[in-house]
DNA sequence: GCTTGTATAGCACGATCGTTCGTGCTATAC
DNA sequence: GTATAGCACGAACGATCGTGCTATACAAGC
Protein backbone atom coordinates (compact mmCIF):
# COMPACT_ATOMS: atom_id res chain seq x y z
CA UNK A 1 0.00 0.00 0.00
CA UNK A 2 2.58 2.61 0.88
CA UNK A 3 4.63 0.96 -1.52
CA UNK A 4 1.75 1.08 -4.28
CA UNK A 5 1.30 4.57 -2.89
CA UNK A 6 5.51 5.90 -3.71
CA UNK A 7 5.09 4.42 -7.24
CA UNK A 8 1.64 6.54 -7.97
CA UNK A 9 3.58 9.88 -6.21
CA UNK A 10 6.44 9.25 -9.02
CA UNK A 11 3.70 9.44 -11.59
CA UNK A 12 2.53 12.10 -10.49
CA UNK A 13 5.77 13.78 -10.16
CA UNK A 14 6.36 12.57 -14.00
CA UNK A 15 3.59 14.49 -15.05
CA UNK A 16 3.38 17.48 -13.90
CA UNK A 17 7.10 18.07 -14.50
CA UNK A 18 6.32 17.27 -18.33
CA UNK A 19 2.99 19.25 -17.67
CA UNK A 20 4.97 22.27 -16.35
CA UNK A 21 6.93 21.75 -19.52
CA UNK A 22 4.25 21.89 -22.21
CA UNK A 23 2.26 24.90 -20.34
CA UNK A 24 5.51 27.22 -20.44
CA UNK A 25 5.17 26.98 -24.67
CA UNK A 26 1.41 26.13 -25.00
CA UNK A 27 -0.07 27.82 -22.27
CA UNK A 28 -1.68 26.60 -19.08
CA UNK A 29 -5.31 26.25 -21.17
CA UNK A 30 -3.91 24.60 -24.59
CA UNK A 31 -2.31 21.88 -22.20
CA UNK A 32 -4.62 18.92 -23.57
CA UNK A 33 -4.47 15.63 -21.40
CA UNK A 34 -4.25 13.31 -24.42
CA UNK A 35 -1.23 15.17 -25.69
CA UNK A 36 0.22 14.63 -22.23
CA UNK A 37 -0.51 10.87 -22.08
CA UNK A 38 0.80 9.96 -25.29
CA UNK A 39 3.50 12.06 -24.48
CA UNK A 40 4.53 10.03 -21.54
CA UNK A 41 3.41 7.18 -22.64
CA UNK A 42 0.52 6.84 -20.84
CA UNK A 43 -3.12 6.36 -21.26
CA UNK A 44 -5.31 9.32 -21.37
CA UNK A 45 -7.54 7.81 -18.21
CA UNK A 46 -4.35 6.55 -16.91
CA UNK A 47 -3.36 10.22 -16.37
CA UNK A 48 -6.99 11.99 -15.70
CA UNK A 49 -7.09 9.53 -12.61
CA UNK A 50 -4.40 11.23 -10.89
CA UNK A 51 -6.42 14.55 -11.20
CA UNK A 52 -10.33 14.14 -11.62
CA UNK A 53 -10.56 17.51 -13.44
CA UNK A 54 -8.06 19.38 -15.87
CA UNK A 55 -8.45 22.30 -13.80
CA UNK A 56 -7.16 20.04 -10.69
CA UNK A 57 -4.35 18.89 -12.94
CA UNK A 58 -3.22 22.65 -13.93
CA UNK A 59 -4.12 23.87 -10.26
CA UNK A 60 -1.31 20.73 -9.70
CA UNK A 61 0.66 22.35 -12.31
CA UNK A 62 1.40 25.44 -10.87
CA UNK A 63 1.49 24.22 -7.02
CA UNK A 64 4.92 21.96 -9.00
CA UNK A 65 6.26 25.02 -11.19
CA UNK A 66 6.16 26.93 -7.96
CA UNK A 67 8.65 24.75 -6.62
CA UNK A 68 10.56 24.32 -9.07
CA UNK A 69 10.50 28.11 -9.23
CA UNK A 70 11.37 28.40 -6.07
CA UNK A 71 14.98 25.65 -6.22
CA UNK A 72 15.63 27.68 -9.39
CA UNK A 73 15.23 31.26 -8.51
CA UNK A 74 14.80 31.67 -4.82
CA UNK A 75 17.03 29.63 -2.78
CA UNK A 76 20.24 30.56 -4.95
CA UNK A 77 19.02 33.89 -4.61
CA UNK A 78 18.63 33.94 -1.02
CA UNK A 79 21.99 32.87 -0.36
CA UNK A 80 22.79 36.64 -0.56
CA UNK A 81 23.13 38.79 2.55
CA UNK A 82 19.92 40.70 2.80
CA UNK A 83 19.56 44.22 1.30
CA UNK A 84 20.88 45.59 -2.30
CA UNK A 85 23.01 42.56 -2.65
CA UNK A 86 20.09 40.18 -2.49
CA UNK A 87 17.51 42.06 -4.41
CA UNK A 88 20.48 42.53 -6.80
CA UNK A 89 20.79 38.34 -6.73
CA UNK A 90 16.90 37.91 -7.32
CA UNK A 91 17.78 39.57 -10.17
CA UNK A 92 20.56 37.52 -11.65
CA UNK A 93 18.99 33.90 -10.54
CA UNK A 94 15.69 35.57 -12.49
CA UNK A 95 17.60 35.91 -16.20
CA UNK A 96 19.89 33.00 -15.01
CA UNK A 97 16.73 30.48 -14.74
CA UNK A 98 15.42 32.32 -18.29
CA UNK A 99 18.85 31.63 -19.45
CA UNK A 100 19.23 28.09 -18.51
CA UNK A 101 15.55 27.12 -19.53
CA UNK A 102 14.08 25.88 -16.32
CA UNK A 103 11.01 25.73 -18.88
CA UNK A 104 11.56 25.42 -21.91
CA UNK A 105 8.85 27.97 -22.91
CA UNK A 106 10.45 30.80 -21.16
CA UNK A 107 9.33 31.79 -17.53
CA UNK A 108 6.15 29.62 -16.63
CA UNK A 109 4.49 31.90 -14.63
CA UNK A 110 5.17 34.99 -17.23
CA UNK A 111 3.47 32.86 -19.80
CA UNK A 112 0.69 32.24 -17.25
CA UNK A 113 -0.09 35.51 -16.02
CA UNK A 114 -0.40 36.54 -19.84
CA UNK A 115 -2.31 33.96 -20.12
CA UNK A 116 -5.03 34.44 -17.71
CA UNK A 117 -4.51 38.00 -16.74
CA UNK A 118 -7.66 39.48 -19.04
CA UNK A 119 -9.12 35.91 -18.86
CA UNK A 120 -12.50 35.38 -15.87
CA UNK A 121 -11.65 34.98 -12.42
CA UNK A 122 -11.56 31.66 -11.44
CA UNK A 123 -8.93 29.42 -9.25
CA UNK A 124 -6.32 29.14 -11.85
CA UNK A 125 -6.16 32.99 -12.22
CA UNK A 126 -6.09 33.72 -8.69
CA UNK A 127 -3.56 31.02 -8.01
CA UNK A 128 -1.79 33.01 -10.97
CA UNK A 129 -2.09 36.19 -9.38
CA UNK A 130 -1.24 34.86 -6.05
CA UNK A 131 2.01 33.49 -7.46
CA UNK A 132 2.68 36.70 -9.16
CA UNK A 133 2.25 39.05 -5.84
CA UNK A 134 4.59 36.62 -3.55
CA UNK A 135 7.34 37.48 -5.93
CA UNK A 136 6.58 40.77 -6.86
CA UNK A 137 6.42 40.83 -2.40
CA UNK A 138 9.41 39.35 -2.15
CA UNK A 139 11.41 41.92 -4.60
CA UNK A 140 9.88 44.83 -2.93
CA UNK A 141 11.11 43.02 0.65
CA UNK A 142 14.48 42.97 -0.75
CA UNK A 143 14.30 46.54 -2.13
CA UNK A 144 13.07 47.96 1.71
CA UNK A 145 15.33 46.12 3.44
CA UNK A 146 18.03 47.73 1.16
CA UNK A 147 16.80 51.17 1.77
CA UNK A 148 16.53 50.93 5.30
CA UNK A 149 20.20 49.31 5.11
CA UNK A 150 21.28 52.52 3.85
CA UNK A 151 21.92 50.59 0.74
CA UNK A 152 19.20 52.56 -1.31
CA UNK A 153 18.29 56.43 -0.79
CA UNK A 154 15.56 57.51 1.52
CA UNK A 155 13.23 59.12 -1.69
CA UNK A 156 13.22 55.37 -3.25
CA UNK A 157 9.79 53.98 -3.73
CA UNK A 158 10.93 50.46 -3.42
CA UNK A 159 7.26 49.14 -4.82
CA UNK A 160 8.06 51.21 -8.07
CA UNK A 161 11.71 50.07 -8.02
CA UNK A 162 10.21 46.56 -7.99
CA UNK A 163 8.01 47.19 -10.20
CA UNK A 164 10.64 48.49 -12.69
CA UNK A 165 12.69 45.87 -11.82
CA UNK A 166 10.34 42.87 -12.78
CA UNK A 167 9.42 44.84 -16.31
CA UNK A 168 13.24 44.52 -16.94
CA UNK A 169 12.89 41.03 -16.28
CA UNK A 170 9.87 39.82 -18.02
CA UNK A 171 10.83 41.58 -21.03
CA UNK A 172 14.42 40.14 -21.42
CA UNK A 173 12.29 36.94 -20.92
CA UNK A 174 9.89 37.94 -23.71
CA UNK A 175 12.06 39.00 -26.31
CA UNK A 176 14.73 36.54 -25.51
CA UNK A 177 12.31 33.67 -26.51
CA UNK A 178 10.52 35.81 -29.03
CA UNK A 179 13.83 36.68 -31.26
CA UNK A 180 15.86 33.86 -29.67
CA UNK A 181 18.68 35.97 -29.01
CA UNK A 182 20.07 35.95 -25.71
CA UNK A 183 21.31 39.58 -26.09
CA UNK A 184 18.02 40.35 -24.54
CA UNK A 185 19.15 38.78 -21.65
CA UNK A 186 22.54 41.35 -21.18
CA UNK A 187 19.83 44.27 -21.75
CA UNK A 188 17.67 42.60 -18.70
CA UNK A 189 21.54 42.58 -16.88
CA UNK A 190 22.14 45.94 -18.01
CA UNK A 191 18.71 47.43 -16.86
CA UNK A 192 19.23 46.20 -13.73
CA UNK A 193 22.32 46.87 -12.34
CA UNK A 194 21.42 50.52 -14.18
CA UNK A 195 18.12 50.87 -12.34
CA UNK A 196 19.71 49.75 -8.86
CA UNK A 197 22.74 52.08 -8.71
CA UNK A 198 20.12 55.15 -10.08
CA UNK A 199 18.41 54.46 -6.44
CA UNK A 200 21.72 53.26 -4.64
CA UNK A 201 23.67 55.37 -2.30
CA UNK A 202 27.64 55.06 -2.10
CA UNK A 203 27.04 52.02 0.53
CA UNK A 204 25.07 50.42 -1.71
CA UNK A 205 27.55 50.53 -4.86
CA UNK A 206 29.97 49.56 -2.80
CA UNK A 207 28.13 46.59 -1.30
CA UNK A 208 27.83 45.39 -5.22
CA UNK A 209 30.89 45.40 -5.31
CA UNK B 1 -20.66 43.21 -57.82
CA UNK B 2 -19.39 46.54 -56.00
CA UNK B 3 -21.71 46.53 -53.90
CA UNK B 4 -21.84 42.32 -52.70
CA UNK B 5 -18.17 43.49 -52.37
CA UNK B 6 -19.26 46.27 -50.26
CA UNK B 7 -21.35 43.74 -48.09
CA UNK B 8 -18.86 40.99 -47.72
CA UNK B 9 -15.87 43.47 -47.11
CA UNK B 10 -18.23 45.19 -44.42
CA UNK B 11 -18.73 41.43 -42.85
CA UNK B 12 -15.11 40.53 -42.77
CA UNK B 13 -14.36 43.67 -41.12
CA UNK B 14 -16.93 42.67 -38.55
CA UNK B 15 -15.47 39.56 -38.23
CA UNK B 16 -12.00 40.58 -37.69
CA UNK B 17 -13.09 43.38 -35.20
CA UNK B 18 -14.80 40.72 -33.37
CA UNK B 19 -11.63 38.19 -33.73
CA UNK B 20 -9.36 40.77 -32.81
CA UNK B 21 -11.20 41.71 -29.46
CA UNK B 22 -11.58 38.07 -28.19
CA UNK B 23 -8.05 36.84 -29.24
CA UNK B 24 -6.83 39.73 -26.99
CA UNK B 25 -8.53 37.63 -24.22
CA UNK B 26 -8.19 34.11 -24.79
CA UNK B 27 -5.09 34.00 -27.19
CA UNK B 28 -5.08 33.72 -30.79
CA UNK B 29 -4.82 30.01 -30.94
CA UNK B 30 -7.90 30.13 -28.61
CA UNK B 31 -9.88 31.76 -30.88
CA UNK B 32 -12.76 29.22 -32.10
CA UNK B 33 -14.55 29.64 -35.85
CA UNK B 34 -17.43 28.11 -33.75
CA UNK B 35 -17.86 30.80 -31.13
CA UNK B 36 -17.01 33.43 -33.53
CA UNK B 37 -19.31 32.75 -35.67
CA UNK B 38 -21.89 32.46 -33.14
CA UNK B 39 -21.44 35.48 -31.31
CA UNK B 40 -21.94 37.58 -34.20
CA UNK B 41 -25.13 35.65 -35.36
CA UNK B 42 -23.62 34.03 -38.09
CA UNK B 43 -23.10 30.63 -39.39
CA UNK B 44 -19.53 28.59 -39.03
CA UNK B 45 -19.12 27.86 -42.69
CA UNK B 46 -20.51 31.12 -43.76
CA UNK B 47 -17.59 32.74 -41.71
CA UNK B 48 -14.90 30.39 -42.52
CA UNK B 49 -15.68 30.65 -46.20
CA UNK B 50 -14.22 34.57 -46.10
CA UNK B 51 -11.05 33.33 -44.77
CA UNK B 52 -10.60 29.52 -45.86
CA UNK B 53 -8.24 28.28 -42.98
CA UNK B 54 -7.47 29.27 -39.16
CA UNK B 55 -4.16 30.26 -39.92
CA UNK B 56 -5.50 32.94 -42.41
CA UNK B 57 -8.02 33.93 -40.30
CA UNK B 58 -5.42 34.59 -37.59
CA UNK B 59 -3.18 36.23 -40.07
CA UNK B 60 -6.22 38.22 -40.69
CA UNK B 61 -6.69 39.28 -37.47
CA UNK B 62 -3.44 40.24 -36.55
CA UNK B 63 -3.56 42.92 -39.51
CA UNK B 64 -6.61 43.96 -38.56
CA UNK B 65 -5.46 44.55 -35.04
CA UNK B 66 -2.31 46.54 -36.93
CA UNK B 67 -4.31 49.01 -37.96
CA UNK B 68 -6.07 49.65 -34.90
CA UNK B 69 -2.99 49.39 -33.31
CA UNK B 70 -1.58 52.34 -35.48
CA UNK B 71 -4.88 54.24 -35.46
CA UNK B 72 -5.26 53.97 -31.76
CA UNK B 73 -1.58 54.78 -30.64
CA UNK B 74 0.70 55.86 -33.78
CA UNK B 75 -1.12 58.60 -35.10
CA UNK B 76 -1.40 60.06 -31.97
CA UNK B 77 1.91 60.25 -30.75
CA UNK B 78 3.47 60.79 -34.40
CA UNK B 79 1.58 64.43 -33.97
CA UNK B 80 4.50 65.49 -31.68
CA UNK B 81 7.51 66.48 -33.25
CA UNK B 82 10.25 64.52 -33.70
CA UNK B 83 12.72 63.40 -30.87
CA UNK B 84 12.31 63.59 -27.32
CA UNK B 85 8.29 64.76 -27.16
CA UNK B 86 7.77 62.22 -29.32
CA UNK B 87 9.51 59.39 -27.71
CA UNK B 88 7.50 60.27 -24.13
CA UNK B 89 4.17 60.76 -26.95
CA UNK B 90 4.81 57.45 -27.93
CA UNK B 91 4.22 55.97 -24.76
CA UNK B 92 2.03 58.26 -22.60
CA UNK B 93 0.04 57.02 -26.48
CA UNK B 94 0.45 52.92 -25.04
CA UNK B 95 -0.40 53.47 -21.92
CA UNK B 96 -3.49 55.14 -22.96
CA UNK B 97 -4.48 52.87 -25.00
CA UNK B 98 -4.53 50.08 -22.47
CA UNK B 99 -6.26 52.06 -19.89
CA UNK B 100 -9.17 53.06 -22.81
CA UNK B 101 -9.06 49.26 -23.46
CA UNK B 102 -8.89 49.54 -27.32
CA UNK B 103 -8.46 46.06 -26.96
CA UNK B 104 -10.31 44.14 -24.06
CA UNK B 105 -8.25 42.08 -22.80
CA UNK B 106 -5.33 44.38 -23.19
CA UNK B 107 -2.54 44.62 -25.55
CA UNK B 108 -3.40 42.63 -28.41
CA UNK B 109 0.49 42.41 -29.82
CA UNK B 110 1.58 41.81 -26.45
CA UNK B 111 -0.60 39.19 -25.85
CA UNK B 112 0.54 37.54 -29.19
CA UNK B 113 4.12 38.10 -28.32
CA UNK B 114 3.54 36.38 -25.18
CA UNK B 115 1.43 33.18 -26.63
CA UNK B 116 3.91 32.78 -29.54
CA UNK B 117 6.92 33.71 -28.03
CA UNK B 118 8.09 30.04 -27.43
CA UNK B 119 5.90 28.25 -30.14
CA UNK B 120 7.66 26.79 -32.85
CA UNK B 121 8.18 28.55 -36.18
CA UNK B 122 5.39 29.34 -38.62
CA UNK B 123 3.59 32.39 -40.38
CA UNK B 124 1.63 33.56 -37.58
CA UNK B 125 4.91 33.75 -35.17
CA UNK B 126 6.70 35.55 -37.88
CA UNK B 127 3.84 38.26 -38.55
CA UNK B 128 3.88 38.91 -34.73
CA UNK B 129 7.72 39.18 -34.50
CA UNK B 130 7.72 41.34 -37.36
CA UNK B 131 5.35 43.79 -35.37
CA UNK B 132 7.35 43.54 -31.99
CA UNK B 133 10.09 44.39 -33.87
CA UNK B 134 8.37 47.25 -35.76
CA UNK B 135 7.35 49.01 -32.78
CA UNK B 136 10.65 48.53 -30.81
CA UNK B 137 12.11 50.21 -34.11
CA UNK B 138 9.59 53.13 -33.59
CA UNK B 139 10.78 53.80 -30.15
CA UNK B 140 14.66 53.34 -31.23
CA UNK B 141 14.00 55.78 -33.87
CA UNK B 142 12.62 58.01 -31.69
CA UNK B 143 14.98 57.99 -29.37
CA UNK B 144 17.68 58.21 -31.57
CA UNK B 145 16.89 61.03 -33.07
CA UNK B 146 16.53 62.52 -29.29
CA UNK B 147 19.97 61.90 -29.26
CA UNK B 148 20.50 63.47 -31.85
CA UNK B 149 18.76 66.62 -31.15
CA UNK B 150 20.61 67.12 -28.27
CA UNK B 151 17.62 65.90 -25.71
CA UNK B 152 19.49 62.98 -24.97
CA UNK B 153 23.02 62.22 -23.59
CA UNK B 154 25.33 61.30 -26.27
CA UNK B 155 26.28 58.29 -24.21
CA UNK B 156 22.87 57.49 -24.18
CA UNK B 157 22.06 54.19 -26.00
CA UNK B 158 18.61 54.42 -28.03
CA UNK B 159 18.11 50.76 -28.35
CA UNK B 160 18.56 50.22 -24.51
CA UNK B 161 16.54 52.95 -23.81
CA UNK B 162 13.52 51.35 -25.69
CA UNK B 163 13.90 48.08 -24.65
CA UNK B 164 13.72 49.74 -20.74
CA UNK B 165 10.55 51.84 -21.52
CA UNK B 166 8.60 49.14 -23.94
CA UNK B 167 9.52 46.92 -20.62
CA UNK B 168 7.65 49.36 -18.86
CA UNK B 169 4.82 49.65 -20.83
CA UNK B 170 4.48 45.98 -20.86
CA UNK B 171 4.86 45.31 -17.24
CA UNK B 172 1.97 48.25 -16.73
CA UNK B 173 -0.22 46.24 -19.18
CA UNK B 174 -0.14 42.73 -17.60
CA UNK B 175 -0.31 44.01 -13.97
CA UNK B 176 -3.43 46.31 -14.87
CA UNK B 177 -5.11 43.54 -16.25
CA UNK B 178 -4.02 40.98 -13.89
CA UNK B 179 -4.67 42.92 -10.56
CA UNK B 180 -7.35 45.19 -12.38
CA UNK B 181 -5.91 48.31 -10.91
CA UNK B 182 -4.83 51.39 -12.77
CA UNK B 183 -2.28 52.06 -10.38
CA UNK B 184 -0.11 49.76 -11.99
CA UNK B 185 -0.44 52.45 -15.22
CA UNK B 186 0.77 54.90 -13.29
CA UNK B 187 3.24 52.93 -12.35
CA UNK B 188 3.95 52.68 -15.98
CA UNK B 189 4.12 56.56 -16.46
CA UNK B 190 6.57 56.90 -13.73
CA UNK B 191 8.94 54.73 -14.99
CA UNK B 192 8.69 56.08 -17.98
CA UNK B 193 9.17 59.73 -17.05
CA UNK B 194 11.98 58.86 -14.33
CA UNK B 195 13.64 56.87 -17.65
CA UNK B 196 13.29 59.19 -19.91
CA UNK B 197 14.75 62.06 -17.59
CA UNK B 198 18.02 59.72 -15.91
CA UNK B 199 18.85 59.99 -19.77
CA UNK B 200 17.63 63.65 -21.12
CA UNK B 201 20.32 66.87 -21.51
CA UNK B 202 18.86 70.10 -19.57
CA UNK B 203 17.29 70.94 -23.19
CA UNK B 204 15.65 67.67 -23.38
CA UNK B 205 14.09 68.47 -19.89
CA UNK B 206 12.86 71.40 -20.87
CA UNK B 207 11.56 70.36 -24.19
CA UNK B 208 9.13 67.73 -22.34
CA UNK B 209 8.00 71.00 -20.47
C1' DG C 1 -35.04 36.83 -68.73
C1' DC C 2 -31.13 34.45 -68.46
C1' DT C 3 -26.57 33.82 -67.06
C1' DT C 4 -22.82 34.70 -64.03
C1' DG C 5 -20.69 35.53 -59.69
C1' DT C 6 -20.56 36.53 -54.91
C1' DA C 7 -22.11 35.89 -50.01
C1' DT C 8 -23.99 33.16 -46.73
C1' DA C 9 -26.26 28.86 -45.00
C1' DG C 10 -26.78 23.79 -44.28
C1' DC C 11 -24.89 19.55 -43.49
C1' DA C 12 -21.49 16.18 -42.71
C1' DC C 13 -16.63 14.53 -42.13
C1' DG C 14 -12.83 12.91 -39.08
C1' DA C 15 -10.23 14.29 -35.21
C1' DT C 16 -9.71 15.63 -30.62
C1' DC C 17 -11.47 17.57 -26.46
C1' DG C 18 -12.56 16.49 -21.18
C1' DT C 19 -14.85 12.99 -18.83
C1' DT C 20 -16.92 8.49 -17.18
C1' DC C 21 -17.12 3.64 -16.62
C1' DG C 22 -15.89 -1.03 -16.06
C1' DT C 23 -11.94 -4.02 -15.72
C1' DG C 24 -7.49 -6.14 -14.66
C1' DC C 25 -3.13 -6.22 -12.61
C1' DT C 26 -0.19 -6.03 -8.57
C1' DA C 27 1.12 -5.68 -3.95
C1' DT C 28 0.03 -5.41 0.80
C1' DA C 29 -2.99 -7.09 5.06
C1' DC C 30 -4.94 -10.40 7.57
C1' DG D 1 -5.16 -17.98 0.65
C1' DT D 2 -8.21 -14.76 0.46
C1' DA D 3 -9.78 -9.94 0.79
C1' DT D 4 -8.52 -5.15 -0.06
C1' DA D 5 -6.67 -1.12 -2.13
C1' DG D 6 -3.97 1.52 -5.54
C1' DC D 7 -2.87 2.19 -10.22
C1' DA D 8 -3.39 2.07 -14.97
C1' DC D 9 -5.87 0.49 -19.04
C1' DG D 10 -9.30 0.39 -23.11
C1' DA D 11 -13.63 1.75 -24.74
C1' DA D 12 -16.94 4.94 -25.16
C1' DC D 13 -19.59 9.27 -24.10
C1' DG D 14 -21.29 13.93 -25.99
C1' DA D 15 -19.31 18.18 -27.41
C1' DT D 16 -16.50 20.92 -30.14
C1' DC D 17 -12.70 21.55 -33.16
C1' DG D 18 -11.21 22.92 -38.25
C1' DT D 19 -12.51 21.84 -42.74
C1' DG D 20 -14.77 20.53 -46.82
C1' DC D 21 -18.84 20.11 -50.27
C1' DT D 22 -23.38 21.66 -51.89
C1' DA D 23 -27.24 24.62 -52.15
C1' DT D 24 -29.68 28.99 -51.94
C1' DA D 25 -30.40 34.08 -52.13
C1' DC D 26 -29.48 37.99 -54.58
C1' DA D 27 -27.32 41.60 -57.42
C1' DA D 28 -24.92 42.78 -62.20
C1' DG D 29 -24.37 42.49 -67.04
C1' DC D 30 -25.92 40.79 -71.42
Amino acid sequence: MTRNKTIGAATREAILRRAADQASVDGLDGLSIGQLATALGMSKSGLFAHFGSKEALQLATIEDARLRYIDAVLVPALRAPRGIRRLDALCAAFLSYVERAVFPGGCFFAAAMAEYGAKDPGAVRDTIADCQRQWTATLERAAADAREQGELRDACDPEQLAFELEAALLSANWYFHLHSDTGYLDRGRRAVRARIEADATPTGIQALS
